[in-house]
DNA sequence: GTGAAAGCGCTAACAA
DNA sequence: TTGTTAGCGCTTTCAC
């Protein structure tokens, strides 16, 4: 059905090795030889088998993606840009979705490997390294980590500065006059904690001790952010004295955190003032748009590629001992009503 | 460095076919030596080469999907559903975008193509069938479209029923006894046009004539779509006498509009109501939340997937002539602020 | 229950 | 400039 190299080389009466060194455009071959042979291989509709081709080389041309969250504007604006500089450099990717599901995630990688594509980025929602990551740097398939990284575990890495994250969206704050600052917390990961630190940060170039009773988490809940956000914002509602600002993990959060303040008779930001993290591009269309945390999603996935290339090559022409890499891309706070004076 | 059957085999002692069977769960296997080969697995770390194994099968167990845009919470909740539902049955989904770009899409195409995939499924973003498309189904790979269908192009398609959309989006603003509803038009394919269509049949069960001015186009300009909603929305409220109501096209289209109508100093749905399609997952947080037209995604992704699986299952056991399949999801009216009495 | 032989479609190294 | 040989890692068929 599918045409092959062989169809053609019998179609035009020459061996199946000269018709593979025209499709490649291998300069060897005579004028008259060519023209036969990619005629015929365009009235066959040929294409070549890429799987076979891979076969031989060793190498695919594929780097894969493991985002936890498809629907997550900053894992797809990365995989956009990744793509899309990985694509002017030969290599395609294959993009594919844990669903925030640790199992899930190592069933993905695991089906990557074994496709064997050159090299792996995973965003891992695992708590702890899952064992297969140490594996896989073994079998010499190059792993880059993306946002989340896993202490102790040496690994290529890139991600966001959540400490600085943290810190740039309550200093903020504070420079708002605001004192009763909350802070709604994401997950018990490298990135709650770094935007946790951030936030303690603030207060200690501030010279003031944060109180530990505005420092509220989202229930483990498998329930929509929003949701967790609402329902933290309520509890801290109910303190006495009321926070006057609030710093939320995400902006799903505080989007839900919005909602609550709204609920309960509050203005945003006169009453309580909101900051989330993020930069959804949906933000500012919001009831009351929302200041966030920018996180240069698609400077990461410039980043990531230029890496990923770098590895690559470096792995062309091994040079002894391989090297660990690490970028963290600086953020930027982005003001809109939520905080608007 | 990775291990093959070869070095397993090697290992333990027998030959390469007997640890290909207990890879693959053959019966055939007496316990020790099954023992021993899954034992020898583990410790080599071993993962089946599937470029090798697709290159004898002749199939890869892969099915691709390529989508104008990421970024839009459709495709993605398509991607997602189609993903979960393949993967019970065994096939993975390779996913990737042509941002909205026909030559990006034909590049996609035909890498996935050259990957030698069990099936393909398509929204494509292309004016006009491609010629490729053609040749896809005669070579013998399943073609599916997907919400965008092409006028005399006989293939398998899955989308939404775009005139039950517009028509379901104006009846709402006809039973809010709005007379003079406008209407922010799509771009000129299969999609667009439904959606007009189904306006203008409102309006002729209505018994009404709608007035030309009152449907306007958004700028081919390669621009944010919100932009748009927000430049044909200043359009129409010049118009005399005024809209009192306005449908449009898509989420971000409305939310433009919206922009225009508060920056006019007009109320929300007072002075105009909106409504918009998508049902995109903020659209209750939005400043007026937005009535929307829900298109089912995921029933769309969990029924691509069965025609997927029905056309390989065909395809296994081939039964004469190949039959074409359609399939049309009906949607329904999400009702929030922005249409409220 | 196990294995030998053949071949999937392609490329690398070498010969002619 | 062109072709021969060998083999990538795996599965299929069929013989033992």
């Amino acid at each position: 059905m599918r045409a092959t190299l062989k169809d053609i080389a019998e179609a035009v009466g020459v061996s199946i090795v000269t018709v593979s060194k025209v499709m490649r455009g291998h300069g060897d071959i005579g004028q008259e030889t060519r023209k036969k042979v990619l005629d015929k291989a365009k009235e066959l509709n040929f294409r070549p088998n890429l799987a076979a081709r891979s076969l031989v080389t060793g190498k695919s041309s594929i780097v894969g993606l493991v985002v936890p969250d498809l629907l997550h504007p900053y894992f797809v604006e990365i995989a956009k840009s990744l793509a899309a500089t990985l694509r002017k450099n030969g290599y395609y990717l294959m993009l594919s979705s844990s669903e925030e599901d640790p199992r899930m995630e190592e069933q993905e990688v695991e089906h990557l490997l074994a496709l064997r594509l050159d090299a792996l980025v995973v965003a891992s929602c695992a708590p702890t390294v899952p064992k297969l990551f140490g594996d896989i740097q073994d079998q010499g398939t190059p792993l880059v980590l993306l946002d989340r990284s896993f202490e102790g575990f040496r690994c290529n890495f890139i991600g966001s500065d959540n400490a600085q994250m943290g810190h740039l969206a309550t200093r903020h704050l504070f420079s708002l006059k605001r004192k009763r600052i909350a802070h709604i917390r994401g997950p018990e990961n490298s990135i709650g904690r770094g935007r946790f630190e951030g936030y303690l940060k603030a207060f200690e170039e501030e010279g003031l001790e944060p109180n530990p009773k505005y420092v509220v988490g989202t229930s483990t809940v498998d329930v929509d952010s929003t949701v967790q956000g609402r329902d933290a914002m309520k509890r801290l509602l109910s303190l006495k004295p009321r926070p006057d600002a609030v710093f939320c993990y995400s902006d799903p959060i505080a989007i839900g955190a919005m909602d609550a303040i709204v609920d309960a008779g509050l203005r945003i930001p006169e009453d309580i003032a909101v900051v989330g993290c993020g930069n959804l591009h949906y933000d500012e269309h919001l009831r009351v748009p929302l200041t966030s945390v920018d996180q240069g999603s698609t400077r990461i996935g410039v980043r990531a590629a230029k890496m990923l290339l770098s590895i690559l090559d470096s792995k062309a022409a091994p040079s002894g001992k391989p090297t660990i890499r690490r970028t963290i891309e600086p953020a930027e706070i982005v003001i809109r009503e939520s905080t608007r004076r």
